[in-house]
This record gives structure tokens, sequence and C-alpha cells, in this order.
DNA sequence: CTGTATCCGAGATGATACTG
DNA sequence: CAGTATCATCTCGGATACAG
């Protein structure tokens, strides 16, 4: 007879697993923090200082309202910022980092660091790849690297 | 007579220009590679050494064949691993870090490092902000932080 | 000033079926 | 064995309008 649950299965099974493991990994809750788009901007931000909401708005034009209300208070949650509302008219609101907050710094300046030492290697081989997708494999024969770095 | 933009134009302008400053960016390029959720566990699962397709589609059961494609396909592209393919029948292909790609081992075990060091905090914070969310403000008064990290 | 609420389109992701 | 192709879904993010 055939098994009990089939390839398709067992791996929606696994996910599941795997999505509970996920809830829980410290590396990945991370991870997912720093990789958001908004968040590494919006800490950096904060490392200047206290601000408030008005001014990280504008130095962080490109983040829309929303998306920057909603960083902001994931960080909070994440007691990684504070929130400050002085009660006046009009409100004033305030966002620090906490020393936990703070700490995130030097580690984004480590990912930083590694970056800049080795992402020119990926660019480059980035480059090579997309060259020699773009061709029949016979066309690539004698080249120099363009050392292009960024298309477009 | 009124601004020639208005601040919503000026804003879609930045982040126009913001996401052209993106492209170039390392520390935001490495930060899209690794937090990738599959990224993570392809690079982890090859620092054992150099593996079959098969074989890492056993180890990671939770990712599906089109993900795990996708991202081998990506680190592959960025230099980070070699494909290496064995003309045979039934055809054999194996995956292995470059030297390059072994480089982010260590950057990846310091964020796993910090993570385990501090995101015990954040999920103390998180569970704390959550608990106020959950209920008036009156009602929080006398009462001992519960340290449940994850609900449910 | 500092947000919240709603709608909507684009891209990511999984399931499924098919191929050399 | 090692994928590719296609379709359905689903979440994210932006635009816009409204509110305390």
């Amino acid at each position: 007879m055939p098994p009990t649950r089939t390839a398709a299965q067992r791996r929606a099974e696994e996910r599941v697993a795997y999505d509970a493991f996920l809830a829980q990994c410290p590396t990945r809750q991370l991870l997912d923090r720093i990789a958001d788009k908004w968040v590494s901007l919006a800490v950096n931000a904060l490392a200047d200082g206290p601000q408030r909401y008005s001014r990280l708005s504008r130095r962080l034009a490109s983040v829309s309202q929303k998306m920057l209300t909603q960083t902001l208070r994931n960080l909070e949650r994440d007691g990684l910022v504070t929130r400050t509302v002085t009660p006046a008219v009009p409100v004033r609101v305030e966002y620090a980092l906490t020393p936990l907050g703070q700490g995130l710094v030097p580690l984004m300046r480590a990912i930083k660091s590694w970056a800049e030492e080795h992402m020119d290697q990926v660019q480059h081989a980035r480059a090579a790849y997309d060259r020699a997708e773009g061709r029949s494999a016979a066309d690539r024969a004698g080249e120099g690297a363009t050392a292009r770095t960024i298309p477009g």
C-alpha cells in the first residue's frame, strides 16, 4: 500500500513545524527586524539622538507616513525605541533609542562594514552572471569585465 | 501662488531617488540577501560542505522546490555558491559555498550571537507591550511579568 | 502635529503539473 | 534527479482621506 502521507503532505507538515520554529528563533526574529527596509533608516536617524516625529518624517522623506508610523510602532513594541508624548497643542511626540536599541547600532555597523568590504565582489559576480545569461554561451569568449556595478 | 510641487509629489520624487540609492547601497543589498528566509538556511546547510540538490531538498524540507531553486540561483548569481553539473544519467548537481560565501558564515554567526544575547529582552518588551495593548489602561495595575515569550 | 482608516495594485510565495 | 511553467493566493506598501 502507498504511504499514509504523500511527499507534498509531508512538506506541508514540515512547513508548519518550521513556521512554529521561526516564531521562536531569535536569529530569524532579529533578521526580520533589522532587514526591514525602514528599520535600518530609522535606527540610523535616531542614533543621532531623540527626535520628533515631524523631523524623522522630513529626514526619511522617502518613507510614507504609514510606513514610518508602523516602523516606529514596531520598534517601540520591541523595546528598541521609546515614544514620549507631551500633551500640548499641538501634540509633541518624541522618539528615542533605548539602551537596547543603541546596542543594535554596533551590530548594524558590523553588517555595514562587511557589506562595504565584500559587496563589490557580489556586484561583480552578479554582473558577470547577468552578462552570461543575456547571450548564448558561445558568445562569451574574449571579454574584459566592464565593472559596471549598477545597470540603468 | 501655491508651491510647484505638493508634499506628496515631493515625497514621490524622494522615493525614486531613494530607490535608486538603494540599488547601490551595499548594506541594503546585504541585508536584502541574508534576511531572505531561505538564504540563511541554505548557507547554513552548505556550511557543512558541498551537497547535491536532493540532499538540500530533504534537509530543508519546509522549503518548496521553487523557492529552494530560486534561492540557490540567487546565491549562485551573487557568487556565494557554485553550481556544478555532472553530466550523467541521471544528472548530478552539486552546490557548494564559494570562499566569498564562506565569509558570510562568521557574519551570520555574529548576528546569531547578538540575537541570542538580546532577543529575549525584545520578546519581553513585546509581551509587555501586547499585554498593555490588550486591555484598558486602568486594568494594568498590580501585575507580575508572566515572561511568556511566545503566545500560542 | 501626529497620527488612523480604507482601498487597491504589485510582487512574493506555494501548489500543482510537466520536462530533459 | 533536477528542475521549469503556470496559476491562485496573499501580504505589503502606497495613495488618499479623515481625526484628535
